[in-house]
DNA sequence: CGACGGGACGC
DNA sequence: CGACGGGACGC
């Protein structure tokens, strides 16, 4: 079956584009990158397993860094991938054979060479907006594949509300997905072939669109514009405090004593560019004098609100009786609606719900 | 008495 | 189905 067409090109392969010299001591050989970890699996699980093959010089699992505050930089989540260097490159090639497609909880975990460090690969993931809604992934990579080399590409789509399946940890079982988005990444093996896909699509009309597409380079995805949601989800009581895993701990011992803290102040909150990822919650029937910090108010003690918004007239700027709120987590999502429905709000009853899709797309 | 933006950066 | 790095050569 040719379903995962995610890893179009495979990295083991020599690197055709090089007849550059390789760094001094032979690293290509030994060195080997480690993608679909399990999200649990720590950097001393991930050596253990591959010391069973041969001596391990090195093992570095990749997290993402959320930055709390300018001077506190603490280590995220898995990103799922690693680097695994060998002392021999038979090793390497011993773990290629027999740990990639190994299966580890519910991953398939593919082991192959890692292509040697240098500037040329960075920034060569691009971010896609404006792909009509229909585009299949095998179409996308079509429209890019004459520009370079796709080592992986991505559509997102929409969330789909189906918590009684998710709360059944069915949602790996796949099929479970929303429509698309619009939007993808694409990552080339050179820079300068996203460069030239830039040059060559952006502002184009995609086959079968309807208008022009967007294509630059994506943003790196561990900076600092993460940083503040998280401390919103910390900070909330107690229905937020359950969810909370290791690295949540180390953010609420960095925030002791910072009470003073209120998201509903903070500009790169209210701001943010969050939108999209979370569960997106209709607040009906709220006054036309309403303001995005009412709606701060009412959700943010249920958990992690990525974004509030109010929906006006233009022309009187009076609020149209509705607004949305974006929230990071489904279960707090689904005990702010079930707590907010039917709350009466300077003497309107509100009707709180996940967001429909009765937009004129 | 009316009823689901706009822009989107992956868990 | 799934995001291809890496602060640091330093007391």
């Amino acid at each position: 079956m040719m379903a995962n067409s995610m890893d179009t090109v495979n990295s083991n392969q020599p690197t055709q584009n090089g007849s550059k010299l390789q760094p001094c001591h032979n690293e290509s050989k030994t060195n080997l990158i480690v993608n679909y970890l399990p999200q649990t699996m720590t950097q001393e699980e991930i050596r253990s397993l591959f010391s069973s093959v041969g001596e391990v010089e090195s093992c570095k699992l990749i997290r993402d860094k959320v930055t709390v505050f300018p001077d506190h930089i603490l280590n995220g989540q898995s990103l799922g991938y690693a680097f695994v260097n060998y002392h021999k490159a038979e090793d390497a090639e011993k773990a290629v054979n027999t740990l990639n497609g190994l299966r580890l909880q519910n991953k398939i975990i593919k082991v192959s060479y890692a292509r040697p460090s240098s500037d040329a690969i960075k920034g060569a993931n691009l971010y896609v907006s404006g792909l009509p809604k229909h585009m299949t992934q095998q179409e996308l990579e079509k429209l890019f594949c004459p520009y370079g080399s796709i080592i992986s590409s991505r559509i997102l789509h929409e969330n789909v509300n189906v918590g009684h399946l998710m709360q059944a940890g069915l949602e790996d079982q796949g099929g479970l997905q929303g429509p698309s988005r619009g939007v993808a990444f694409i990552r080339y093996d050179q820079r300068c072939e996203a460069e030239a896909a830039i040059r060559e699509l952006n502002g184009t009309v995609p086959p079968g669109g309807t208008g022009p597409m967007t294509v630059k380079c994506a943003n790196n995805p561990s900076n600092q514009n993460k940083a503040l949601a998280p401390l919103a989800a910390y900070l909330a009581p107690a229905s937020a405090r359950r969810f909370i895993g290791p690295a949540g701990k180390a953010l609420l011992a960095i925030n002791k004593g910072l009470q003073r803290y209120s998201p509903l102040a903070d500009p790169l909150i209210q701001g943010n560019a969050l939108g999209g990822s979370g569960w997106c919650i209709f607040v009906y029937n709220i006054g036309a004098d309403t303001e995005e910090s009412i709606l701060w108010q009412l959700f943010g003690p249920f958990g992690a609100v990525q974004s509030v918004k109010i929906i006006r007239d233009p022309a009187t700027n009076k609020c149209k009786g509705y607004g949305f709120v974006t929230m990071t987590n489904y279960d707090e999502a689904v005990v702010a609606i079930q707590s907010l429905n039917g709350y009466s709000l300077n003497g309107q009853v509100l009707q709180v719900s996940f967001k429909t899709n009765k937009s004129k797309s």
